[in-house]
RNA sequence: GGCUCGGUAGCUCAGUUGGUAGAGCAGCGGAUUGAAAAUCCGCGUGUCGGUGGUUCGAUUCCGCCCCGAGCCA
């Protein structure tokens, strides 16, 4: 029996009611907050990102919340290197690290590693994007398929996405992407980890409050949020800040592409596409505690867990 | 009241010269290694508005009825 610190995980789709159970956590717990959350760390996208507001974060302050300007670029490498030093921090203070959000990919490079692959290259993917511009992503999938077959036979050829990252690799590295990840980082998370999610009973239930959710997000000045952004920052729509559901479908109707019926009901489409997403990665998740998100008192139900875990007994 | 055009998947619509139908969107399932709120893959039975008629066979043709839009009174 190894004694590994606690690590508590927090997951569940968007609208799930994660924040509110993380903040009454951390006032009643031995817990310091690590948000696990690729839209939260951008610095001015409050409303779009139903980001917890001043006061929350006064009294429930979360760590890798407003990290980054939304031009710059986040990462799941980076969020596991800046995890595991927070996460360090806070056991040496004597605290459980509690980690909240739905992020998946974030938790998984997290507790499995991730391959010792080549970092991002912004001045190679513009001159890939270009190249599929020209030639076609078809073009780009036939190109790499000479380089790295296997890795070319595991994408469909219009995954533009990561046919352009698999590429990028083997330019950078000289090496395939199929080589490279044989190399597993060996390095298991140093925690013990309790990952609890918390899932809707009803999906329909779900959908409805990403609905009133959204609606609310339009009255509270999404719109108005983007045109400061947009006055602040040199954006522009391929940035990943301006890719988060429900920027992209405000820069759209800013664009005049389309109307603000369709504002409305494509930005809770992509938010309800967002949330089966995350419900798709959480049932691959091994050794989750599962719990009805839309009970009542699901904190306390939460903290009846990490009571049994052994969690929070000073 | 008369005439015209519509009524087909949750929505917008296509189509069947008569052999019971298919796209987009939505939805559902899945993949997921430095962009992941991203990127991509798979899944299409629905009284073809109702009812009578013609026909071996009607969603398709004809009659009547209902509903919607428009024009004329």
């Amino acid at each position: 029996m190894s004694k590994l610190p606690p690590a508590i995980f927090l997951m569940g789709p968007t609208a799930s009611g994660k924040t509110g159970v993380a903040v009454e956590l951390v006032q009643r717990y031995p817990v310091e907050l690590i948000s696990v959350d690729s839209a939260l760390v951008f610095r001015d996208m409050d409303i779009g990102t139903a980001k917890p507001d001043a006061a929350t974060l006064t009294k429930a302050p979360h760590h890798l919340i407003d990290i980054i300007s939304p031009t710059e670029a986040y990462s799941a490498a980076a969020f596991r290197k800046d995890a595991l030093r927070l996460m360090a921090d806070i056991t040496a203070r004597g605290k459980v690290p509690l980690l909240v959000g739905g992020t998946m990919l974030y938790y998984k490079a997290l507790r499995e590693g991730l391959s010792p692959l080549p970092q991002a290259d912004a001045a190679l993917r513009e001159q890939l994007d270009a190249e599929i511009a020209e030639h076609g992503i078809e073009r780009l999938h036939a190109r790499l398929a000479e380089v790295d077959a296997a890795t070319a036979a595991r994408l469909h050829s219009t995954d533009t996405q990561r046919i352009q990252r698999a590429m990028e690799i083997f330019l950078v590295s000289g090496k395939p992407m199929s080589e490279l990840i044989q190399q597993q980082e060996q390095e298991p998370l140093p925690y013990d980890v309790l990952p609890i999610a918390l899932l809707p009973s009803d999906r329909a239930v779900l959908h409805q409050r990403i609905a009133v959710r959204f609606e609310q997000m339009l009255k509270d000045g999404l719109l108005d949020e983007l045109k400061r952004l947009r006055q602040k920052y040199p954006l522009h729509r391929d940035m990943t800040s301006m890719r988060c559901v429900g920027y992209r479908q405000a820069w759209e109707f800013q664009e005049g592409e389309i109307s603000e019926s369709e504002l409305l009901e494509k930005g809770i489409a992509a938010t309800r596409q967002l949330a089966k997403r995350q419900l798709t990665w959480l049932r691959s998740t091994p050794d989750i505690i599962e719990l009805d998100c839309l009970q009542s008192q699901l904190a306390d139900k939460v903290a009846s867990i990490l009571g049994s875990h052994g969690i929070g007994v000073p």
